[in-house]
DNA sequence: TGAAACTATGTTACCGGTAACAGAAAAGGT
DNA sequence: ACCTTTTCTGTTACCGGTAACATAGTTTCA
C-alpha cells in the first residue's frame, strides 16, 4: 500500500512471492510466465482490486495511449456535424485500445495552450485532433510551429503543409449548384457559413464556379451568411425571400441552415419545392426527416473522424508520413428541389 | 535531452550548474532560491523551450490537478444545456488552475469504465463530474461501490447517496403548469422528457402536482413523449393537436421540444398564444428570440456546472462534506401564454 | 551426452519530477 | 564576537511502473 492506500505492483509482488518484474510480465502478457504463477497474480490482482496507475506506465513507457480531439468553440458541439465525427474517432480509439479525451480550446489565454502541449510532452498524449479550426488559429499555428502531431479535421483550406482530413466542399457545393442549375434555375441564392472557416468558404467558391461555368450572371446580394446555424438561417432565408426578383432555389452551405430555410420558406405562406427548392450540406441524421425530405451533399462525418485518429494512432513519428486526404462527397437526391417549370 | 529529445529538468540543472532541486524550485515558486539563479533558470527555460513533464509531476506528487466531465450519451452533446454547464465547469477549473477533460462514456463496454477509473487510481483525475446519467447508471454505480469521488449534476433523482447539484425540477414544472391553470386553462397538455432520466420524470410529477392541488382532472392521453430533442417534440405535438376536445396549453419539459411545439402549431394554421400557450423548461439561449418569445422556467445551468466543479475540485478527499444542491428555478414570462379568454 | 535453445524469474537502473532531510553561508540580535 | 535565525543549495530516496540484462532450470536434438 502507498501513501494513498492504493494497491501497486509492489503489494502483489510480495503477496505473490515473486518481484515486480514477473507481476508486470503478467500486466503485459508477456509469454514467458510459468501458467500457474500467472494465475495467481491475476487472482491476487482481482482480490486485492489492483488497478494498474497509468501514469506511471506513462512516466516508464513513454508511449502514449491517448489521443486527444479539440474544439475550438463551445459551438461546435452542439452539431451534429461534431457528434459524428467524434463517433468515428471513438470507434478507432477503440479499436486500437487508445482513450480519447476531448478538450475545449476556447481562444481565452495563451496559458491553455501550454497546459494542452504539456501533455504532449510529457508523453501523455500521442497527438491532436483539432476540429474544423478557424482560419489563423493560434493552436495551429503552434503546434506547426513545435512540430507537435496533429490533424486538422475539415475546414482545412487556409493551412499550409498541415496534415489534414477533408471532403471535397468546393465540388460538392458545385455539384448541388450544378444541379440546380441543370433543373432550369437561374437565380439562385446560396446561404453561407462563417467567413472565417475554410470548409465555408470552399463551398461559397464551389457555388460561384458553378454559376460562372453555366454563364449565369452572379448576384453579390444572392448571398446572405447564415453562420452555420439554423436561426441565423432562418434570417438569412427571410432576407433573400425579400428581394426582388425572388430567388427560384437556394443552396445553404450546411443542412443546419437549409432547415432553418425551410421554417423560413413556411412561415411566409411559400412552398417547398414548388416555389422555391433547397438543397443543404452535410446529410445530418434528421435531414431525411424533414419536410420535405432535404436535398443535400453528403459528406463522410464518421469516416473523416475515424481516419483522422487513425493516422494519429499508427504513424510512428519518425515515419514524417503526410496526411493529405480528401474524401469525395455525394449528392443525395430526396425531395426538397424541383424543376423550374414543373408546377 | 532524454530518449525523445525533449528538455528535462536535468538538462536545465547542468547547463545552470545546480542540482535538479534547485530547478525544482524555480518551477514552483519556492521561496528560497537566489534571484541571480532564478533568473538564470528562468531563462535557460525560456531559451531551451523546457516543458514540464506533468506525467512525471502527477506520479510524484499524486496531487491530480485535472478533473473529468462525462458525457454519457452522445446526444447530450448537441444540447444547449451541456453547452453551458461546461462553461461553468471550465470557468471553475480555470480558477483553480485545474485541467479539465471530457469523456464520452457509452455504456458500451465495461473495459471502457476501468479504463475511465484508472485515471482516477493513477491519481492524473481528482473526481469526475457525470452530466445528468440514466437512471441506474453502471458508471454511477461503479463510482459509489469504489468510492470514487464524483458528482451527478442534474437528473439526479433516482441515485441514493450521491453527492449532487441539481435544479428544483418539480418546483419549476409545478410553478409553470400553476401559471397556465391561473391563466384560467384547464385543458393542459405536457410534453415529457426520455422516462430514464430523473430531471424529465420529476417535471412530469410537478406538472400532475398542479394539476391536483387544482382539482383539474388528469388525462394520461394528455401527456407525450418528446424525448427532449426538438422533432419529437414536433411529433408530440402534433399528437396532442390531434385529439378533442383541443388542449388550450401546453408545458413542455425543455424549450427545445417547445420550439418544436411551436413549429407544429404554425403548420397546423394555429397561432400561439391566441389558440394554445407553449411554456418551456431551461430558457436555452435562443428561447427568447423565438416567434412569440418563449415563455419558459429557467435554470441555472451555468452555476450548476461552476459549483459542481468547485466541489470536486475544493473538498479534500479526507473530508467527507456532501454536496447535496438543489439550485432554484425561476419563471420567466415572454410572450408564448395568454389568459383563455383574452382573445 | 553435451551444446544450443527455450522458459521462467530476478536485479539494476531508469522515466522526470518532488519530498524530506541535511548542511553551509549569510543575516540578525545582544 | 558568538549564537540564533534565515536564506540558499545539495543529497538521497521515492512515486509506480518498465527496459535491458543476467541467471538458472528445462527441453530439444545432433
Amino acid at each position: 500500500m502507498n501513501r494513498n492506500n492504493q494497491i501497486t505492483i509492489s503489494d502483489i509482488a510480495e503477496k505473490a512471492g515473486t518481484s515486480k518484474m514477473t507481476v508486470s510480465r503478467v500486466l503485459n502478457n508477456h509469454p514467458y510466465v510459468n501458467s500457474k504463477t500467472r494465475q495467481k497474480i491475476t487472482d491476487l490482482m482481482k482480490h486485492l482490486k489492483y488497478h494498474p496507475n497509468p501514469t506511471a506506465v506513462n512516466l516508464s513507457k513513454m508511449s502514449p495511449q491517448t489521443i486527444a480531439l479539440i474544439i475550438q468553440h463551445e459551438h461546435l458541439f452542439t452539431t451534429y456535424y461534431f457528434s459524428e465525427v467524434l463517433q468515428g474517432v471513438e470507434k478507432c480509439a477503440d479499436d486500437h485500445s487508445f482513450n480519447l479525451i476531448i478538450f475545449n480550446y476556447s481562444t481565452r489565454q495563451e496559458l491553455e495552450i501550454d497546459r494542452i502541449t504539456s501533455w504532449y510532452y510529457g508523453k501523455f498524449i500521442k497527438g491532436f485532433l483539432v476540429l474544423a479550426p478557424p482560419q489563423g488559429s493560434e493552436l495551429v499555428k503552434r503546434f506547426k510551429a513545435e512540430k507537435i502531431p496533429f490533424v486538422v479535421i475539415g475546414a482545412h483550406a487556409g493551412f499550409n503543409k498541415v496534415d489534414f482530413i477533408d471532403v471535397e466542399n468546393l465540388n460538392g457545393a458545385f455539384h448541388a449548384t450544378e444541379y440546380l442549375i441543370n433543373l432550369g434555375h437561374k437565380n439562385i441564392g446560396f446561404i453561407a457559413g462563417p467567413a472565417d472557416r475554410g470548409d465555408a468558404r470552399e463551398r461559397e467558391l464551389g457555388y460561384r464556379k458553378a454559376l460562372s461555368k453555366y454563364k449565369l450572371k452572379f448576384d453579390p446580394e444572392n448571398i446572405v451568411c447564415g453562420y452555420f446555424s439554423e436561426d441565423r438561417g432562418y434570417q438569412a432565408m427571410m432576407q433573400l425571400l425579400s428581394r426582388e426578383p425572388r430567388v427560384t432555389a437556394v443552396f445553404a452551405a450546411n443542412d443546419l441552415m437549409a432547415k432553418g430555410a425551410l421554417s423560413a420558406i413556411r412561415d411566409s405562406k411559400l412552398e417547398v419545392p414548388r416555389d422555391i427548392s433547397i438543397i443543404g450540406f452535410d446529410d445530418i441524421n434528421v435531414a431525411s426527416q424533414l419536410y420535405p425530405p432535404l436535398s443535400t451533399v453528403k459528406q463522410p462525418m464518421f469516416r473523416l473522424g475515424e481516419e483522422a485518429a487513425r493516422f494519429l494512432i499508427e504513424t510512428d513519428e519518425k515515419q514524417k508520413s503526410k496526411l493529405t486526404r480528401v474524401l469525395p462527397t455525394e449528392l443525395i437526391i430526396r425531395e426538397s428541389c424541383a424543376h423550374l417549370w414543373h408546377f
